[in-house]
DNA sequence: CTTCATGCAAAACATTTGCAGCTGG
DNA sequence: CCAGCTGCAAATGTTTTGCATGAAG
């Protein structure tokens, strides 16, 4: 992540590195709000304009995966970057990354019955996971 | 849908009606602001609020598919509202809705590996539509 | 030193809500 | 008739933007 930014010339700055050090590290989908918040623990002064600028610029990088919800809320994937299947829970929010056979050849699919030249994917299952599930 | 309306007891208003229809004839997936404008052609004083209060409505009774996009995009689905596969034109937005095998061993894949129980789910394939591709 | 990033506040958006008045059944 | 819907406007919540100051390289 920090080779890309400097290969192009940006700059390292603490904020940036904070942030870079959450999304890369967390494994739980952070959302921005919940990135803001722990960026502020250990460097208090970073605004929530800084974050939101540092995730487009690594999305442009395509160094994070933005995961949008259709109840507005966004969550980030920066430690696997590239698309992959989701489990989320629809109760209490977790979401998990299992490997997926057979994912290409959907997609291969996909494009020889619609003729799009397919670049990427988001495939999301919706459900309750194993502890939501025994508490009912 | 007007079954499923009177069903339970939901006043047919005559602006429901014409947003029944455009949601229930387009193929187009339109988003609200598209369903307004349509609406206010032949109803033109439905306000945009009843536009977004009829779509929560259907959304509950499970007749129109919500599809939201990271840019902040919600786009809806009347025509078949039960979850299926789409390819989305990255350039011209264009949504196809094509059918694809396997969906349900992919699902069954997905709840063996992470031990969720599976209600439903997304899957967004992106890329560029056959006449955008040619444009380039 | 120069350019780019930050942080603040204001702006821009999409969506939701409160409420008075209207209307479908 | 009257519960529930509409339409307006204001409120909300999130993301973006403009700009002066500050820091990285």
């Amino acid at each position: 992540m920090l080779a890309k930014l400097r290969e192009r010339d940006f700059r390292i700055t603490p904020q940036r590195l904070a942030i870079l050090k959450i999304l890369a590290a967390s494994r739980r989908h952070p959302s921005v709000d919940e990135i803001y918040q722990e960026v502020r623990t250990e460097f208090p002064t970073t605004s929530l304009a800084t974050v939101y600028k540092t995730i487009a610029l690594l999305k442009e990088l395509n160094e994070v995966l933005e995961l949008g919800f259709p109840d507005g809320s966004n969550r980030y994937d920066g430690s696997n970057p590239s698309p992959h299947p989701h489990a989320i829970c629809v109760r209490c929010k977790k979401v998990m990354d299992p490997e997926l056979v057979n994912i290409d050849a959907l997609s291969e699919e996909m494009s020889r019955k619609t003729g799009y030249k397919i670049y990427h994917h988001r495939l999301d299952f919706f459900g309750l996971c194993p502890e939501c599930q025994e508490k009912h």
